[in-house]
DNA sequence: AGCAATGGTAAGTAAGTACTTACTTTGCCG
DNA sequence: CGGCAAAGTAAGTACTTACTTACCATTGCT
């Protein structure tokens, strides 16, 4: 087998492993044995244990469609479509979390182990939703449709019950026992509860 | 020194360190240091590692006054004071988590290591929290003080809202980069926006 | 004083751990 | 065919891990 194509699938399994059992959890044995070779091949394709890991969260954190949010909702911006705005960004991530549960468990392990790349994921993807979010948030209110509060609690809110919902599917609840619920209806209602809680036109 | 005292000391110096970096990430001769101790004194208190994991687990998931919500908004819910239960609750949650941010690693770590006391915890707590205030919006609803929808979202979107601001405080973001707010603040904003959210009264 | 219970340790052990070395196989090109 | 680099491995190494054993030291009680 090609050097290329070998380590892309070290690299799979080890994502696998790694989002299963975390840094110090997984071992270089077992990544090995899982993809089917001997754990010289692994050190001939990463340096160490280490730089496999960072390639991973590297690949994982950097890399994808969903890593953008800007594109994701940008007619929806400039129309002012406040629906579509949050709603669309609620099922991108929601359906980001569901295809890929990896992904939120990779970043979980990393943030509690404190690896640097948690904090960078943080630094250049959460910021910049923030960003946008928040000024979009801004805007509307200087437009007088949304109530006047600070942009990043009402970004903090929607965050939270977006994460919250997959964190809870993936992880505690994955059987769906408190609450089961496609991501489309999910993306409508989180929007519903927040739009309707910051529009002015409220009592 | 008397053998409880003992017991209880290496059980709080293994608290923090569980909770920074986990089960597999901790040692029993780092705990034994920490501890002032020779590694075969924490094997004489507890049989073995996973009996002091699940020691710990098992007092700071079952213990404690912020486990008990029932009694923090009982007076509140039979007042049908919406304003009361919701930044209630969400202060409690609030402050618990501030005061103890030890608590929400542990059990995230738990809940990534699949140990069962995490599922323990949601059962017992979430569980319950879920149908307390589930109960109490469905009520509500009934009362036509609320729009009619599933109450398990409601509730989800706001414990989404509290324990992901939560989670950014002591996990992602423990500088307040993004968001510096009180406690008081958070809870009487996110309570705002669940209910201005969910009221009926709204276009 | 004697002596057993209690609180404590130094020095193990067997089984991992990340990582290396020295060696074999395999495919490919002239 | 020969040669040779790339792909692969078995068998280490040095160290750490959870856990044990065999042995003190201090206390309080009779």
């Amino acid at each position: 087998m090609p050097a290329e194509e070998r380590r892309l699938q070290i690299l799979r399994v080890a994502v696998s492993l790694f989002s299963q059992r975390g840094f110090v959890g997984t071992t270089t044995k077992e990544i090995a044995q899982a993809a089917g070779v001997s754990e010289a091949m692994v050190f001939r394709h990463f340096a160490n244990k280490q730089e496999l890991y960072s390639a991973i969260l590297d690949h994982k954190a950097c890399s994808g469609d969903a890593m953008n949010p800007e594109a994701m909702v940008a007619e929806a911006l400039q129309e002012k479509d406040d629906r579509a705005v949050f709603e669309r960004l609620a099922l991108g991530a929601l359906e980001h979390h569901e295809c890929d549960p990896e992904f939120q468990r990779l970043l979980l392990h990393a943030a509690l182990e404190g690896h640097e790349l948690a904090q960078m994921f943080f630094e250049k993807f959460v910021r910049r939703v923030y960003e946008l979010l928040g000024n979009y948030v801004a805007e509307r209110q200087r437009d007088g449709a949304m109530v006047t509060m600070d942009p990043a609690i009402v970004v903090r809110a929607f965050i939270g019950m977006i994460i919250h919902h997959s964190l809870n599917n993936n992880l505690w609840d994955p059987q769906r026992r408190l609450l089961k619920i496609s991501n489309q209806e999910a993306a409508k209602q989180f929007s519903d509860i927040l739009l309707n809680g910051i529009s002015s036109k409220a009592a």
